[in-house]
DNA sequence: AAAGACTATGCAAAGGTTTGCATTTTCCTA
DNA sequence: TAGGAAAATGCAAACCTTTGCATAGTCTTT
């Protein structure tokens, strides 16, 4: 009896056959006797024998693993992308590896140093609120490990990337409160590093001015973080400015939370008095009363298709060039945080 | 110039040495000359050397990676314990390799066989709502990979427990209820099946006859899943009985929600005409108008212990036995959702 | 000066699989 | 039946590191 796990030596020793017929055997070479392979699928079958992939990687030089970089997953949002991910490469023959930057770009850094030891093949990142730099990512690519950034964009790096049209989510969010009739419109905007915010804030303005209405530098704020509390404090300056905005479009549901919470606290009645929109669709966010209005994202296809950009690069080989840049179109998502506005009939309503 | 990464023989053949001397020198080995070590060291940061992990791997035969399987991850709950095992093991040598069931015992199976494939050292992992026979969890076991199971139990199954007191934190949750004045409470139960269904039942059970108030089987009704759609149709069973409630006690916040939902459909005041108890403090819950009572779980503490446990087991080789069981304690969470209790002041509160 | 003790290093196997090339076996044809 | 082509299989290297044992070299002691 042998101890550890079946081998393909065993397999040829039981058979007195060379390790490397059974190889052959087993993969179905086309140069081998037909009762040759019958023989060894028979007895591999009979020993139950699992091929040994630490072996394999060795000899491949390669790990079979994707890291998956993501700034947290205790918000639907990522967690949502990363089940996309994961129901892709779970039919493939890879591993995916989940790793958390928490927002910090330090400790990105230092991801990426452990996927290189342990040899991933490639990565799917979704960079930091910090992240300024993409060298670490450059480094990845030069060891000929493809990169596909998802969600947030890392402008200047020339790699595969999944975006959200968030310049006409934000847009078509600020467009929609106009047309009911708000003008005093805020933003309450994310850390001002991220394209995610600045494409945000970019609707947000190019809705204004579109609409002929002024931008009041008091009118926007941004927020240090993207949970509820990193709301509180810019919502309270937005609602205790002297010439109160009748709406705010937040840069999530959480943000977007806080405003409702710092409005009602004063008091002010939601939509009537302001109008609030937020970003995201939590599936939370529809259960609130009032329900939120907010733009949607195809979160799970972004996951989805992210895995399936990486997985052609791995089967692909050959020089990384014709980065491909997929954009998905967020949806606005009306609710009763906003007013009715007399022409949306017309517009596409998600409910 | 050499081609890939650098190796060990590499540096041999550069100093003239063998390379067994040169992987004892970065090892600190102490039968070597001072000289020779500073030589290799100082060489192999000139170089840039990064051991071939894989090779190791195959070596030790063992991935190093530690599989982590859990239902879903959308929900705060699991995410927020997979971030705490990320947190700790992430200090370690190990990587960790997130699976997620759906909560199909099928998919659970076919998991577990990807994870032997690949060798994991270990596996921490909170069973489905379907699974009823653990011998895949047993198949690990008898493969020497240790097994920490977590939130959710196997009875019967000999394996290290990180575990909640579920049947506590659901006594108390009723008990409340009671010296509040409800005596008509009702239970939203999860799947069957569930340990934490089962003891959060006899929590509930056990809390009423405490109290000498008979119990109701029409009171009792069990969902299908844990989302908040999963409890509209049970929680809307419940509202539509001849005799009303004046509670419920809910499986967990979604299925709360649900039922908060339907009361207030049905012009019920909260916690007036019904007071609503739900269980896990998701984040949102406080959000909520009303805020939501709640019994709090330590969920971070739960993953990082889990982590620690198996770390332990990892180091310690050996038999398996001594299975440690640890059971955490939850915390009634009093919001605005349940009337006040005369006793109150007396009750230790978190808000 | 020789034996013994100790220090420093090298050799080679092990871990399991794949694959190009070499070799053997089989079969057909002249 | 020899020759050669074709079919089937084997050999050995490669992937990189670790480690028990062997060996070479140095020093000490009698």
């Amino acid at each position: 009896m042998k101890k550890g796990r079946v081998t393909i030596i065993d397999i040829a020793r039981e058979l007195s056959i060379a390790p490397s017929t059974v190889s052959r055997a087993l993969k179905d070479h086309p140069a081998l006797k037909k009762e040759t392979k019958d023989a060894v699928r028979a007895l591999a079958k009979k020993l139950d024998y699992q091929p040994n992939l630490l072996a394999l990687n060795l000899l491949q030089k390669k790990s079979n693993t994707i890291g998956v970089i993501v700034p947290e997953i205790t918000s639907h949002f990522f967690s949502a992308i990363i089940t996309g991910i994961q129901d892709v490469i779970g039919d493939s023959e890879y591993n995916i590896m989940i790793c958390l930057s928490n927002e910090s770009y330090e400790e990105e850094a230092v991801i990426i140093k452990k996927l290189l030891k342990i040899q991933v093949d490639g990565v799917l990142v979704s960079p930091t609120s910090e992240t300024k730099n993409f060298d670490h990512f450059r480094t990845l690519q030069k060891n000929d490990i493809p990169v596909v950034v998802f969600d947030r964009d890392c402008p200047g790096l020339e790699a595969d990337k999944v975006l959200v049209d968030d310049y006409a989510g934000a847009f078509q969010a600020v467009e929609y409160l106009i047309k009911s009739g708000c003008t005093k419109i805020a933003h309450l905007g994310g850390p001002l590093n991220l394209s995610t915010t600045k494409h945000r804030l970019q609707g947000y303005l190019d809705a204004l001015e579109n609409a002929d209405i002024p931008i009041r530098k008091e009118y926007i704020e941004h927020v240090p973080g993207f949970s509820h509390d990193d709301g509180l404090k810019p919502a309270e300056r937005l609602l205790k400015l002297e010439d109160l905005p009748d709406a705010i479009f937040a840069m999530n549901d959480n943000i977007a939370i806080s405003a409702m919470h710092i409005a009602r606290k004063m008091a002010l009645k939601i939509p009537d008095d302001i109008s609030i929109v937020g970003f995201d669709d939590e599936p939370h966010s529809s259960y609130f009363r009032p329900s939120l209005s907010t733009v949607w994202q195809p979160v799970y296809s972004l996951g989805m298709l992210s895995a399936r950009i990486i997985l052609h690069r791995l089967n692909d080989k050959g020089p990384q060039k014709n980065f491909r840049q997929e954009v998905f179109k967020p949806e606005l998502v009306l609710r009763a945080s906003s007013r009715e506005c007399a022409s949306r009939k017309n517009d596409k309503v998600k409910l």
